[in-house]
DNA sequence: GTGAAAGCGCTAACAC
DNA sequence: GTGTTAGCGCTTTCAC
């Protein structure tokens, strides 16, 4: 049972309990050596007695560092990136330490706000999927000694960086689809303006160059998943429609899958229930708890003292044939 | 650019910049009244030049509040608490406050872990998933002032809870198995031992009462996911083998699906893409955002002083017919 | 409208 | 092996 009525215990609290001075608990606490085992007992009594809790508070205080990260995605409930987030926890927990986290829904404004919030609780460091592209109102943070890494996507900043092989990934789905006999293949992607998009949209075009393929831009449609839909139904009903789609993202391949059309089809991402459809749904996978991985474990390099230049990692994607990207033209 | 250059500017440093006082500094960055605006200008203008940020830390140390609730959920790679987290952040973003996370797997000690952890850093309030059963360690903690919800399942603490209606959801799902003819209904689901299974197994025999038929063990299997499978092939290669089968939970039903049998299937918990295969796949369907929402909403009404009684609050399912749990025995 | 001083709970530096 | 003291960066209280 609690005795203090006043708040919650302190060190000094537990000293007077235990018969020792504060510096003794705060040596029994830390577990530094060298306290008589006697009087650890009596003290490790008191801190029972009382419910007593080091106040991390007051510690980050005195010595700098508060063993919690920051990290910063899109979506928790996204599946890419919950996949991330698991993995950058359970890093951060080998290394001792805890994640804040939040989604930044896209929105640079609330990216901002949320890194911010991280660094007034001086988290040690941050694993950020940005959203915007300017981030110098990291630089002051930074220079103060907090790390970050970028994940999926560079961020506006000189810093370390890890993203997946966009271009080329999607160069190796069109390029599936094109050995299969396909010469008129849509692209439905995010909005070009997004980075990972752009990197897809530059690997569907160098796929239809090396097969000395036209670019036809009534073929490419970019936008929220939810314009992916009609944008299908539009081409097909085209006078020259495509036989295939390369789908830019998981939520626009399983937007493309309602619309119950059924063209050859490689989507970028892999999703659960891909190999279930039928067909089932070829993919370009990405490894989004490796990403996460990767990141996490770059920024506790860097918080065990590595200084050197930025880094930048680049993961490989992995092409998954499992029926609908192998469909004849 | 940052002027000074040992570690980050402080109010100090801030108020001999602007040539004021550390306290009118304090006022300017707590919004305080009473500040004459041009004198806020210059301590603005100091801010903005030293690159400072307000210590959480220290202001935590004087205040109380750490403005920072904590999450324990299983995992935040399912997608079922992905959902859950996205609510909860949302809410405690409204209410000013960031989220740390934590993913037990199941563990109770990790949890217990988890939860310590999140405590001394001084969270206002904790919202849990919890995977033991045992919460004792947090008596000190709520007595101290820290608020607790659980969700989905009862923590072993008198503390609100929120639930969905397990029972209630699993007896509805069996019901219509029954309604579509079938007799030999199994039910595949997680360990007993976890308080949603256990009350998921109670709703299936109340069904199968309910409707006169009796209650075959060889007919029920309960362990992890990877069992699954093989119990149903078990199952089904029985002298009296089940026409249908009820299935505990998303991964459990994905397991099932996996197999390739095809008997009639209602699942517990609904999943992306259920609609998309062949039959669709009938579903209990339960919210996880509602359930996140609603916890965190508790939570922040407890941290803004309401002091009532513990409170329990049940959530409904909803059964989402969809082919497979309408095929004929 | 502004400021000086005390102290939140802890750790670091240095006695004894 | 143990204790004393100063101070981390902020808010609170009270004085001007």
């Amino acid at each position: 049972m609690t005795e203090s009525v006043r708040g919650r215990p302190t060190m000094k609290d537990v000293a007077e309990a235990a018969g020792v001075a504060l510096k003794t608990v705060s040596r029994v606490v830390n577990e530094e050596p060298g306290v008589n085992p006697a009087t650890a007992g009596r003290v490790t009594a008191a801190i029972e007695r009382l419910g007593y809790r080091r106040n991390e508070s007051a510690r980050v205080l005195r010595r700098g560092r508060t063993a919690t990260i920051g990290l910063v995605i899109e979506d928790v409930a996204d599946p890419f990136y919950s996949g991330l987030s698991r993995a950058v926890e359970d890093v951060a927990l080998r290394h001792g330490s805890l994640v804040l986290s939040g989604s930044s829904g896209e929105d640079a404004r609330r990216e901002r706000e949320l890194i911010l919030a991280f660094c007034s609780r001086r988290v040690d460091g941050l694993v950020i999927v940005p959203a915007g592209t300017d981030h110098d109102y990291l630089r002051p943070e930074l220079d103060a000694g907090i790390a970050a890494v970028f994940a999926d996507r560079p961020g506006g900043l000189d810093a370390d960086t890890v993203l997946c092989d966009n271009a080329g990934g999607a160069r190796a789905g069109v390029s599936h689809l094109i050995r299969h006999g396909h010469r008129r293949i849509a692209f439905i992607g995010d909005s070009a303006s997004i980075f990972t998009a752009g990197e897809r949209l530059h690997g569907y075009r160098r796929a239809l160059e090396e097969a000395g393929l036209p670019f036809d831009p009534s073929l490419v449609a970019t936008g929220p998943a939810e314009q992916a839909g009609p944008a299908l139904d539009r081409m097909l009903s085209d006078d020259a429609p495509p036989t295939a789609v390369f789908t830019g993202n998981g939520r626009i391949t399983v937007a493309v899958l309602r619309t119950g059309h059924r063209p050859a089809l490689v989507g970028f991402d892999d999703f659960e229930l891909a190999d279930l459809l039928v067909p089932g749904v070829t993919v370009v996978a990405q490894d989004p708890v490796r990403l996460g991985r990767t990141a996490a474990e770059l920024l506790f390099r860097r918080l065990s003292g590595d200084h050197g230049t930025p880094e930048r990692v680049e993961l490989p994607t992995r092409l998954i044939p499992r029926g609908s990207g192998e469909l004849p033209a």
